[in-house]
DNA sequence: TCCAAAATGAGAATAGTTATCGTTGGCCTG
DNA sequence: CAGGCCAACGATAACTATTCTCATTTTGGA
């Protein structure tokens, strides 16, 4: 179970479903999960928390800056723990897998373009979507596609 | 009205409830607009479409490449005319004004990422939010805060 | 003009998320 | 270490954006 101060450095009283959810995110193999996801998990787990209060967290943690919310196509979101070191997203449209990437080059390129027309910029978003390596070898992803043959 | 043959060359029928959208947002000052703001504008110009209409046209132009979607922050579509040159976003997240710009370095940039990690690209979102100009001068912008005023 | 196929409109249904509200529990005080 | 205040919780209702259903209307070709 995660560390309790985590929570207190972050301004945040530590309950146990807050630490729950945390620590979950933490030991969790796919470090970007939907609310949803997170809540099924923990009740695999056999840990009783709320839905509402699994948004309600994720959100908090979000303000917090413990977590970082992102806004996929069709309207879901899924969240990450914050590392500190910002990056950005590739999305295989095929299989849902998510590849971080970072580039200095293109971060300067946003600043400057902000600076520019004035814009105070407090974040972005950078999502590439595609299709992965697995799909251009054999036809399918890691995961499943969609079963219908037509894309 | 908007001509019928730019329907049928994206293959689709020319009806009522399509060309009195297309013209209606070729028409419009704001050319970011939400489906229900369409729908509203529509109400308001006497033109009766159903809301699901809307959507279901939207959806069709989208598909045609008549239209552009974009998935805002807080899960909310927009949707603007294909102008045929691509172009990224800043949004203010004060009072909701969208201002686009295109970065060629960027475009490269992504193109290259992609294509290290074996990853087709299909499409590429950028969004920047911050605050625009007139928040820097006045406290405040064109529009009003608070309410995510989009269309 | 006539007809089959496609599109529409109204409203029901759905998905994801947020709000409500009575109950519970963290944590500060003494 | 107990008492109590207030924030946080859980269940569920409500909400928002969007999609689906299906009876009715429209389109475009013969």
């Amino acid at each position: 179970m995660s560390d309790s101060s985590d929570l207190k450095k972050a301004g945040l009283k530590a309950t146990l479903p807050r630490l729950k959810i945390l620590s979950m995110m933490e030991e969790a193999k796919e470090p970007h999960m939907s609310a949803e996801g997170i809540y099924k998990s923990l009740l695999e787990s056999g840990e009783e928390v709320g839905l509402a209060t699994v948004y309600r967290v994720l959100t908090q943690f979000e303000t917090a800056g413990l977590v970082i919310r992102h806004n996929f196509e069709g309207g879901r979101a899924v969240f990450e723990l914050n590392q500190g070191h910002h990056h950005d997203h590739m999305v295989c449209v095929e299989c849902g897998k998510v590849f971080e990437f970072f580039d200095p080059a293109i971060e300067a390129r946003q600043r400057k373009i902000a600076e520019k027309s004035g814009f105070v910029m407090e974040e972005h978003s950078l999502y590439i979507y595609g299709t992965c390596e697995g799909m251009k070898k054999n036809g399918v992803c890691s995961k499943k596609a969609k079963t219908t043959g037509m894309a």
